[in-house]
DNA sequence: ACTCATATTGACTGCGAATGCAAGCAGAAA
DNA sequence: TTTCTGCTTGCATTCGCAGTCAATATGAGT
């Protein structure tokens, strides 16, 4: 007996194999698998047949290789343990799989990996990219110059013009500072997002304006958008003012479920009767009994469908100009917050 | 003018671009890009000169249909909104990245896309896959088939000897069941994952099995994993029964955390004192204030690490016979229960 | 039956890189 | 200088499929 490894075996069918067995010849085959080519039925037929029967799948690569199309997308996400991410992703996935678009993922341990997964993203010839990380003007320029479409989620193009879809911050916090305000809450603490974090720069910052128009004290602390960033924020804001916080605006639900804990549990504050905590995003935990966050929900279904045909259209129509799409959010009014 | 489309352009340089630019062959540029390949120094740098100025990067995909190696894997998950998952697939997909090996991600918006699903995975020709699915014996078969490696997580193959990689859910059900009742615990109610959850049956089983040599009363109802399904599976359970429940055994934390909720706001029940209440996986808010729930938490560092290890191993050595790793959890001591 | 338009079909080439093979080449030994 | 060894290198082929082009088949019209 040949005892030597098997080697790949089976490793599939080709359109040959199919063509063989049909008694037609290859090209046939591979008409058979192209929306709109011209095949005889019984042709079609015959061939179908012989495909089931040899278990014939046409090989996406040698179709890519050819064709100059992977039908890949490669989706890059900084951190996925962020409880907003996983509901993106999974939007996403199934949308561009409704295109008929695979997904090569990519999740970034730290944001200095962003280089390596370019790498293989300009290896694989993705057709597209969605992409929630920062990236530098120059990364961004790569895209460009290779012509490899991209939309950035919930960030913008650092100095080079790119497609985008954003959740509407500005208006977001001004919902909820409104609401505090007119609440008469004086003393403000805010809770930052990383300085990495693009939507997070720009709640905090829109924040801080508006209260600054409206006269009202504010302290900012930056957090790291984890739940015990939360609890070290609202501890460094009580430590750092002498008169009573008022009000506390995180840059995520997470540190704001976080600071509610920790307020209640540590400092025994009442939420929100001594202390109105609001956050953003509108993940799921905010809704839960325990919390009911005062939040502003970010329209994730209709975000993920923008992000989507955009790139799409992007794909077939490489000249199409870079657009940026704002979402509102939609205020959610929890228990956490006093709102007016 | 010529004003049509660009087609695609600069879709990148080829290795001839670079061997012409280098004054050298495809193949030594081939080469200069493959470990251990025969390339004089001199000439090495000569041609990675020259592919940096012309910015190639090899083609994966042309690599791929030569090679018969993607370098893809197929990874397959039914529901990401699980909390659990998220973490799992980022582990996953770094561990993989390290490996050289990129990922495809599958999310399913139903059980029934599974064969849809296995339709691209077979057209793409992936070097293996990782699987958190329920696939049945036909679809499992269809892998050793066609010898794509697989590797199930957390659950097993279903009449198929399949590799897997899972958490000993009957240990873990084990370790709580007994701190519940040694605290004295004597009305056990259960709350089930979905029927098609496999680890969740294995969960419920293991917990009535231990229950039942115990002498315990137990109530099971059914639940989705979800949040929600901890309060109404909670509210059933109370309804169907006339003494007072004392324990509350979940199949997953989310349930855990919603029963606890909906036990302490909407019947003032006293959780750990009035009613202990326990979970299972160990995700990220089970531990928060609020909750900190009583549970088992999978290791899932170690898990994943398997899983891709395994998942390589039979890459490489597609003889290697099927095994299941089995890891004990870690039993979490948190607030939501009394425990002996 | 014959012509022409149209629908099908097959031969062939090439996408971009890997690789077996043989030629080229340098240095060592004689 | 000559011969031999071992390292480099290029040539040619191949992977599986799409698409072009020319050949053939089909059918309508007369």
């Amino acid at each position: 007996m040949d005892n030597k490894p098997l080697e790949r075996m089976n490793r599939g069918a080709t359109s040959y194999d199919v063509a063989r067995h049909a008694g037609v010849s290859q090209s046939a085959v591979s008409r058979c698998f192209k929306q709109g080519a011209s095949v005889a039925p019984r042709t079609r037929e015959k061939i179908l047949a012989s495909a089931r029967v040899l278990n014939y799948y046409p090989n996406a690569i040698a179709q890519g290789l050819i064709t100059k199309r992977s039908n890949l997308v490669a989706i890059v996400i900084s951190n996925l343990t962020n409880l907003y991410y996983p509901e993106v992703l999974a939007e996403l996935t199934q949308r561009l799989s409704v295109q008929g678009i695979r997904v090569l993922l990519f999740s970034l341990a730290a944001e200095s990996d962003v280089d390596d997964v370019l790498d293989q993203i300009w290896r694989y010839r993705v057709d597209g990219a969605i992409v929630a990380a920062r990236l530098d003007p120059s990364q961004l320029a790569a895209f460009a110059d290779r012509g490899v479409p991209i939309v950035l989620y919930n960030r913008i193009g650092d100095g080079v013009p790119t497609a985008s879809v954003c959740c509407d911050s500005i208006s977001g916090e001004n919902a909820l500072i409104e609401g505090l305000v007119e609440a008469g809450h004086q003393v403000f603490g805010i809770i930052a997002g990383p300085a990495d974090s693009y939507v997070g720069e720009v709640r905090v910052q829109a924040a801080q304006k508006r209260l600054q128009q409206l006269a009202r004290e504010v302290l900012i602390v930056r957090g790291n958008y984890d739940y015990e960033s939360g609890g070290t924020g609202l501890r460094e804001l009580m430590h750092r003012t002498s008169r009573a916080l008022d009000a506390l605006i995180c840059a995520n639900d997470l540190m704001a479920i976080g600071a509610i804990d920790c307020a209640r549990s540590n400092f025994g504050i009442n939420v929100p009767h001594d202390l109105s905590i609001v956050g953003f995003d509108g993940v799921g935990p905010a809704t839960w009994l325990a919390y009911q966050v005062t939040t502003v929900r970010q329209p994730v279904r209709r975000m993920t469908e923008a992000a989507v045909s955009m790139l799409v259209e992007r794909i077939e129509h490489p000249q199409t100009l870079p657009e940026q799409r704002l979402f509102a959010g939609e205020l959610l009014t929890g228990q956490s917050a006093r709102l007016g």
